[in-house]
DNA sequence: GTCCGCCTATGACAACCGTCATAATAGCCC
DNA sequence: GGGCTATTATGACGGTTGTCATAGGCGGAC
């Protein structure tokens, strides 16, 4: 899990994205970045002559394009999608890494939206991207399925926000509790919404959507 | 917002909490805090001998406190509770921050969660602490509104998950329109659940739960 | 008075941060 | 080879960080 782009310049994004995500924007040392991209120090004002901030911002956006790809694969590898199974396998894609890599790591857009330095608009304006870079293809998923146009949009942000709350408090607990229950509790919200009609109690109390593990 | 509790030690972990939420915890220096504080610097090492460390984890301590404090007022001043009408209640708060004051800051615990140096258990197990404090009042109230048992500790993850997440959006955005879908989204969920019966689709387009702004 | 705790004041420490100046190297075109 | 650009190397700078050592003041106990 090291070095894996091609070009110096990639690998330090990517290395930045990590290491904000799991010690915080601040936490961050640009020495530390180049040590994990294995990167020359040199390259670091070549590359971002806008330093720190540049190297930050453009970790973010990266993220935000990583997350909005993982969705797309999600959508490909499902046979019948369902919103609810949508949303399973965005909090799966957490739980696995938790339960086989251990609670280290965050959402790096959370960490930048928390952690950026009072003044640091770009970044929080880069934040504010990613979330709906990200958001946009959930949305559209939404729609293709069914959900009526005006909800897609606030579906799509309920489903990030519950995600990412759910993050941070599986990472404070060091338990996958919180993500299971967010994917248990809204699926049926979900589901209902893509097909026009209520609830049942059936569905309510056994939740369809994705096998929780 | 500047000197409120009685001694230097109060004002110190009440001012810590308030700069941690809005420049995160490494960026939040001590010497920053005994300025918020106006408190003399040479009682941090006095009351704080365990140093920064100690500082954050009462500071996340007692966010979380507050929190649980909070949610206690609010359900005192509804004259007619409902699952619907607490979260409107608890999203509220933020939104109005939000619009009065600006989008500086966000939740202490969370910027905890997130910016906390990877060996600082103890304060991970405060915010986990935090979390469970938050919570409990929540899950609590929601059974006497009638949420079955197992529910209600769901639900309020959800709760506070769902409010997590949109205060993060809201931040980066700076916007409240994250924070105002998600209780419109959540709302009859959560109402159907005190209620033991499904949605009606009147309910799931015009959703109950306080005015939104 | 003297003593003894609590609290505060002050200055310094080593370590680290992001940034920059400067120079050396590598590769390619002509 | 000469010249040019892209990339890398290296060392230093001023600033800030958390922490500590040391000493001063202050209020009661006796």
């Amino acid at each position: 899990m090291a070095v894996s782009g091609r070009g110096p310049r990639e690998r330090m994004v990517f290395s930045a994205a990590q290491l904000i995500r799991r010690d915080g924007v601040t936490a961050t040392g640009m020495r530390d970045v180049v040590a994990h991209a294995q990167a020359p120090r040199g390259s670091l004002q070549h590359y971002f002559p806008g330093g720190k901030r540049q190297l930050v911002d453009e970790a973010v956006a990266w993220a935000g394009r990583y997350a909005a790809k993982r969705v797309a694969r999600f959508l490909d590898e499902m046979p019948e999608p369902s919103p609810s199974g949508l949303f399973a396998a965005m909090v799966r894609q957490w739980t696995d890494e938790y339960q086989t890599t251990g609670f280290a790591a965050g959402c790096p857009v959370a960490a930048a939206t928390v952690d950026c330095a009072h003044g640091a608009d770009a970044t929080r304006e880069a934040a504010a991207a990613a979330f709906a870079c990200w958001s946009q293809p959930v949305a559209q998923a939404l729609t293709e399925m069914g959900v009526p146009a005006g909800r897609a949009e606030s579906l799509a942000t309920l489903m990030i926000s519950a995600l990412e709350g759910a993050i941070l408090i599986a990472r404070a607990e060091q338990d996958v509790r919180a993500l299971t229950t967010v994917a248990q509790e809204l699926g049926p919200l979900l589901d209902a919404a893509s097909r026009g009609r209520p609830f049942t109690p059936a569905e309510a109390s056994a939740p369809a959507g994705g096998r929780e593990t």
